[in-house]
DNA sequence: GCTTGTTAGTTACAAAAACAACTATTATTC
DNA sequence: GAATAATAGTTGTTTTTGTAACTAACAAGC
């Protein structure tokens, strides 16, 4: 009953990169979830509405690589919420532009505040060319193949 | 109405880490799902009894991080599909001693080896050395603060 | 311009995850 | 050593996610 087996775990990358994930969105998920109620899916159609300004779902879907269905539910909460504003488009009656109110503003430059302090926060640990080389191939492993959740 | 923002979501690391995660895990997942009907609790706890032998359920909910709950449905369906035994221990009985069928060392075997590949092509993309700093700086980030969801 | 196919987004249902409350056993403390 | 607390693991309930099927609008082909 030989149970001594050489595979490192910890060296894997699909479990290791799910660790690293899951511990690093800790203390900011704590933050829009107990400050605004908010879902992951929740504050990434915020976020990417408060960067690139009136997008359609379609456009974050594509953007974040998120499911329509997802996003769909968040925008209809983050509506609810009066965070957001949804028009019809002329030009494509069959989507909507979505866009932040004054409130979904606020709550998205307060929660960039804290996102750019966790980022600054980084620099004790690692130096800048150490993050700058995580951040790239982080984009490497992330861009691979093109996972269509559209 | 300027929205021109300044914040690049793609370097924020726990949005970045989630979609590297995300991505390096969807080749693997499709394997133990198709394949073994796992789900990615239960390869987890499938390859700890692997790796380390026999151990309770505790035991790998410290190591992998994993909610009681969550293990113990993995236990449940991993032991329904006769891939390990569990035997109430003497010494405490409260506490179940996991161990893997001949079965499910197959499995184990199996996935490992897929896992070993999956690994090694990651050598074409990335020298050695960025390897290991990648992993290194994975693990810093993932032992961080002590997340206590034993 | 009518049929057929696509696309944007929603809704309904099934699967999985999160959370709380529970049982059984062991440890502690007075 | 009885009462209280703590621990291992399970079960039940609620949220959240995944998937498929749907509606409404547009596009293409003929």
């Amino acid at each position: 009953m030989e149970n001594s087996d050489t595979f490192d775990l910890q060296l894997f990358l699909p479990y290791l990169l799910n660790q690293a994930a899951e511990e690093s969105s800790l203390s900011f998920q704590r933050v829009y979830k107990d400050r605004y109620g908010m879902l992951r899916t929740e504050w990434r159609v915020l976020f990417h509405l408060g960067i690139f300004g009136q997008m359609t779902a379609r456009d974050i879907g594509l953007r974040a690589r998120l499911h329509k269905t997802k996003i769909s539910r968040a925008v209809q909460k983050l509506a609810d919420r009066r965070f957001i504003t949804r028009h019809r488009s002329d030009a494509d009656r069959r989507q909507e532009l979505l866009e932040l109110t004054a409130a979904g503003r606020t709550a998205y430059l307060n929660l960039r505040t804290i996102a750019e302090r966790y980022q600054a926060d980084l620099g004790t640990d690692f130096t800048k060319a150490e993050l700058a080389l995580l951040q790239n191939m982080l984009q490497r492993l992330a861009g691979k193949t093109g996972n269509k959740q559209r």
